[in-house]
DNA sequence: TGTTGCCTACCTACTAGTAGGAAGTTAAGT
DNA sequence: ACTTAACTTCCTACTAGTAGGTAGGCAACA
């Protein structure tokens, strides 16, 4: 249930839908204060500085990524079917407008002016999900499912630079389906022929 | 010369050199009067109001990719080539660190809080490099340079999001080379085989 | 004479962050 | 059962500093 969500929660909810709206310099307090009914001192309570509160937002992130994509290996077992449910589950996030950006993308754009606990945690997030995408192309390939051109590490990156362009250009066009029409010929194409 | 150079230019310059580094929400009057020695009134004798600077900025930006691409035309007749020229200069941008990321790039990611001015700028910029990828792509087609999977249209915007996810990618990991690594092997799949 | 470019001085609103206290909760100690 | 102490959450009230923006003046120049 929605109600019983603590304040922390709610106050790392609202800052991560502001964060994904505007970046790391894009809310501010005030802003948490005013979406969710307490005054600033008391979040400054729950998280002293901005920094904090931030590091503490991609590292509850981190973690949410890090079980959804444990829960796809165990509902799906064929990676081309993983690959799948991942560019699904962000074109639903885009399409409802729930989380049409990803975190970690928005604050490595600013990376260069990020407290270095946050940006770490950033490039953290990066080299995790490439990980994960190289090993489910991996795995593919292995079995025979994918036929790749380069290194599963290449073609990780090559497919996670698609993904986060594609959430760019649907943000840039205010067209949704821009991301699926991007990313789904990308997938296509590692489909062995 | 750079001497010669505005002091409105001189700002713009700045102004565009900070928007790169942390979007519309990461720079302020006072940080380009400290970068160049000037009152931040002064600015504002310039550029009355914020949103009236990054607007010009972006005008200027998009004249400068349009005259780019234009005289790229001139030299260059082959669309391959053509193509292998813009990466190119992305390259060197994000190699020597001269401007590591695309201005519109990073203002589409603030999209949903740009002022409108700005915004609708934005998204001209991007349907303009749509479109000039999307004819580099169906010109070279015609000529049997290369064999497309989809429309020019949609090869276009998978290509521009492949270039803006590379960038992404190499300012998370901090290395300038992963740009090239990714967009590379997507013209080259582009390539009639 | 008016215009351009820059200045000093200032304004209001907002930024992150702090001090100190009120209210309620929990867990012993007697 | 009653008290006390420690802790949590939130509050009002405040700070120093920064945000974008304004008013008015001065000097150079057309």
């Amino acid at each position: 249930m929605k109600s019983t969500a603590s304040t922390s929660e709610k106050i790392l909810d609202i800052a991560q839908s502001l964060i994904v709206a505007g970046g790391y310099n894009g809310f501010s307090y005030a802003d948490i204060s005013a979406a969710i009914g307490i005054r600033k001192a008391s979040i400054h309570h729950h998280f002293p500085t901005k920094a904090e509160l931030v590091s503490a937002l991609v590292d509850r992130y981190r973690q949410q990524t890090e079980a959804g994509l444990k829960s796809l290996h165990e509902r799906i077992s064929d990676p081309a079917g993983q690959l799948q449910a991942y560019v699904n589950y962000w074109h639903s996030c885009i399409g409802d407008a729930s989380m049409p950006f990803c975190v970690c993308a928005m604050l490595a754009g600013e990376m260069q002016m990020l407290p270095e606990e946050v940006a770490s945690q950033v490039r953290a997030h990066f080299h995790g999900l490439a990980a994960w995408l190289a090993s489910v192309l991996r795995s593919g390939a292995e079995n025979g499912l994918f036929r790749l051109d380069k290194p599963p590490e290449e073609e990780a990156h090559m497919l996670m630079a698609s993904v986060h362009g594609a959430m760019l250009s649907a943000r840039a066009f205010g067209d949704p389906g821009l991301f699926i029409l991007i990313v789904a010929p990308q997938i296509d194409r590692l489909r062995a022929r």
